[in-house]
DNA sequence: CTGTTAGCGCGTTCAG
DNA sequence: CTGAACGCGCTAACAG
């Protein structure tokens, strides 16, 4: 193109305010250059660092990312699925962990595959076993590293918080940290395992059901951090000091940490690093094998966890 | 239209899984459905509350809301403005304080013009003064109303964590807080007036400056509760007592106040009404005159600012 | 109520 | 390197 043209091009342009049609090229071209992030399982208010990871990498990429995020509920998450694909993005990532008894599994995946054959392209996020490229974390390991890092320190009496009985991710942790516990010769009471929400509030109340109890716990861990966050609250409330009356664990060092009285112990998960693999697999051609990567976490011991002498 | 056309055409979408192509309705109708939300100044880690007030709204309304964040730089706003309008969403919020010193105002205004000559529909959040429908908060109340609030407490030796210089709701706030105290016969140093970004490190920061003055401070005002938090986190790591040795108010009541001890003093903003009312007049027609409606704050009197004997 | 037709703004040909 | 023509999937306007 001639310099000249270009600029004469230009400065009409911009004198008439013209702007892009984006949603024209897209129909042009068949997709919109954006990719969608389907995110199921968002805990509470503090935003779920797997969404968290995703949108970093997105940004580090330059790349525009349209988000759908579903409280979990199977049948909105197809719904949302089939409003993110009228916007025609380059590829789909789905995050959140997946439940052991959603019918609506099966139609999720037709759905995907349907788009997939329609030029698309789907990653995973932390749904192992299901057939698309996959990235997710090791929950097992990081419950059984986290179980006996606390079993160093000298705890012996703990209660769990393991968030709702139907989903991988807290299953996964729940069951490390008992296998580890159990081998150290630690068994975990049934009646202090706790049922909840993974959210703020769930942590809240199990937290104020555990006091009803009187059970004599040193250290409460709960699968997620925004629950653990929650228990300290509920703690506090209950004039229970902490960490010397009780000791509180959790799992993926959320940003939030930050700001709680006492620091606390976690599990790091690197989320921004699955964001960023689950990105360039999701810009990356679909190979003739279907990738599956597994991360590992790391234990960060704090103060909510004191050795106890 | 027949029931029995209506179910087999159903089916057969089903079949064939079809998705609409939002983008092609997107053009053939000349916008898109969804309100674009352009906001400035989105404080810290902490979802700027602007943005979730809109955001609720949006939910409530079943609306699709896009959003850019940009950080206050003018010139990004602008090329940011110009991708939103790619999208042709049917409305544009801009959220966030203006600043005083900003050379881009004069091509933002004129660039949001354009659009409304193009059919789309502009509204202000919190920046008033500028030729579009605005919805703002009487900021300079705000600061008067706690100041009277807090002086009443026994309070006399304040600490004020001003904010940039040059963010318009950060002057309007402080503005409100040194002329109600002056009324009082309560001068508040100039020393004692700290700038700073309003974000929770540019609190943090803050608080570390007013340690090494060793200022004899009663009390810390901070222009946005996010610096409040970021201030209490510094102060706690200093060992100061809280709120025995130090009191320490905010703006804005933050969800993330929830989980800071001790409870901070603050004053409520409506932000998800300011979002409502935003909303609802980006989705009406355009009147005649220009709509410029304020809200105001209350005060919330909370464990961080207990009442001097 | 239904079938038909003309654009919407842009990418992608294919000639000039 | 440039201009013209076609088609993307859909809405709106119109005729049947």
């Amino acid at each position: 193109v001639r310099v000249e043209n270009e600029q004469r091009v230009l400065e009409a342009a911009g004198r008439l305010g013209y702007a892009v049609n984006l949603a024209a090229q897209t129909v042009a071209r068949g997709h919109n250059g954006a990719v969608a992030l389907l995110a199921k399982d968002i805990a509470d208010g503090y935003f779920s660092p797997i969404a968290a990871g995703v949108l970093q990498a997105a940004d580090d990429a330059d790349l525009i990312l349209t988000m759908g995020s579903t409280s979990g509920q199977g049948e909105r998450t197809l719904r949302m699925l089939a409003g993110l694909r009228g916007h025609r993005p380059r590829a789909i990532i789905v995050a959140g962990s997946r439940t052991t008894d959603d019918r609506n599994t099966d139609r999720l995946v037709t759905a995907l595959q349907q788009y997939e054959t329609d030029g698309g392209r789907v990653v995973m996020i932390s749904q192992p076993g299901l057939p698309f490229d996959t990235i997710s974390v090791e929950n097992v390991t990081a419950g059984r590293d986290l179980a006996i890092a606390l079993h160093g320190l000298g705890y012996r009496k703990f209660a769990i918080f393991a968030g709702p009985g139907n989903v991988l991710t807290a299953l996964d942790r729940t069951q490390g940290l008992i296998e580890a516990l159990g081998e150290l010769g630690t068994e975990v009471p049934v009646g202090n395992i706790l049922i909840c929400p993974m959210t703020r509030d769930g942590g809240y109340a199990a937290a104020g059901e555990l006091l009803t109890r009187n059970a004599g716990v040193e250290i409460v861990i709960a699968v997620h951090d925004s629950m653990a966050v929650g228990a300290l609250a509920r703690f506090r409330e209950a004039s229970v000091s902490l960490p010397e009356d009780l000791a509180v664990a959790g799992f993926d060092d959320i940003p939030a940490l930050r700001d709680v009285t006492p620091a606390l112990t976690t599990v790091n998960i690197p989320w921004t690093q699955v964001g960023q693999l689950a990105l360039q697999l999701a810009l990356s051609e679909r190979g003739p094998k279907r990738v599956a990567e597994m991360l590992r976490g790391h234990v960060i011991l704090r103060q909510s966890t004191p050795a106890l002498t």
